[in-house]
DNA sequence: AATTATTTTTAGGTTTAACTAAAAATATAA
DNA sequence: TTATATTTTTAGTTAAACCTAAAAATAATT
């Protein structure tokens, strides 16, 4: 059993690999958990013993396969969660973050099964992200960024890369979230502005827009 | 904001005060919580600075209408969230006391009033217990012990006095849960046992199940 | 290659909530 | 009432997870 603060530990160390694809630095660890790189220092120690990860001093850590496992493990409770808070109490998808935080922690395996079931096991969290397997497997899907989709393109928003309350409800104002057809109609090469359509409506958005949102195009 | 700690306490106290109507000793909370009386002494000072109960050493402790309110408040977290398990979930009713323990510390107005929602604003726990509203208020049912009921009453089953899992599992193989109606067909003067009807089934219950069982006759 | 800057670790301290052991207060019994 | 027993508190430790400040290792510059 691990106590909370491995827990979050584990789960951004995993995130971090996941992004960086490679030894992940104790300032980077220590920046995401909002805390002092000393203290990485010790947690990644108390880690290592505990055979979660390998750490040689000076050189970064990588979680081994039972700590990916336990990360997985994590990143599953806190995105059932999160389908529960937005499909059955209705919380809009900016605003369930907060509270999946917490609710990861809970432990009780069964509880886990019985959730997944009573959602229908499903496969994404309301920000589009893929939900762990029991097993800690992620399904990879091939989604791509709305820079990325070129013009008289079309694709359908499967997640975003930035989740701040900010961005989300601007996308909320624009009526995106998961499920919406996004079409490119123009492109500016200069800045990498974009005209989109969305639904009805036609509009400009800015890179920076377009580089935080997942669409899917197959 | 209350760490896990306070809350447990709060909360423990709560119900021994319930429990004896009068002040709780030092001895009772640590018994019930699973500690020693010298790390309760601590924790009740610190509570006591924090103006969430009233002490006087050697004397007791009693909780303050503030202190009352915050361990409501974690009561009606743990009987909602078990409500959610057994409704939802379909947990058995003895399995969820633990699973509930860890929610019941989750942080989130919102959480919780969307919990008692989606449950239909429940009045009591799968246990039978009341559930306290948004402002700790408890609402006061006249429940009697079965132990209580005299030969050839009836009464229908409201809730325990003992949770264990053997006594669940029991009433369980009896055919006993809330709302089962139950008639005391004859009583032992000798040592309070009973003989009692359960739907078409007629048995021998002994004093330690009838102490233990709560019935409303009406 | 030597100096400077950055990153990471070590050493030592703090806080929370537990613990043990001994002292003090209260309750019970002779 | 005195002696004994029980309950409660105090004093001093421990462990987890954080902190600061200083030292050590690594990386970047000149």
């Amino acid at each position: 059993m691990f106590t909370l603060a491995e827990e979050n530990y584990l789960k951004t160390i995993f995130h971090l690999e996941h992004d960086s694809m490679c030894e992940v630095t104790t300032n980077a660890i220590a920046e995401s958990i909002e805390t002092k790189p000393s203290s990485v220092t010790d947690m990644v120690q108390k880690l290592a013993e505990k055979k979660m990860l390998t750490y040689k001093r000076y050189k970064g850590v990588q979680l081994t396969e039972e700590g990916k496992k336990v990360a997985a493990g994590v990143v599953r409770k806190h995105r059932l969660w999160e389908v529960f808070l937005v499909e059955k109490l209705h919380f809009h998808w900016d605003e369930v973050h907060e509270i999946a935080e917490q609710l990861e922690h809970i432990q009780s395996e069964e509880l886990i099964t019985r959730l997944d079931q009573f959602l229908g096991s499903p496969d994404f969290d309301p920000h589009g992200d893929p939900i762990p397997d029991k097993h800690g497997v992620l399904k990879r899907t091939e989604k791509k960024l709305l820079s990325e989709i070129e013009k008289n393109e079309q694709g359908v928003c499967v997640g975003v890369k930035e989740s701040s309350p900010e961005f989300l409800q601007y996308l909320d104002k624009k009526k995106i979230s998961i499920g919406t057809k996004i079409s490119v109609l123009g492109k500016e090469f200069f800045d990498g502005s974009m005209i989109i359509q969305v639904g009805t409506e036609q509009f400009f958005i800015s890179i920076k827009i377009a580089e935080n949102l997942y669409v899917q195009t197959s």
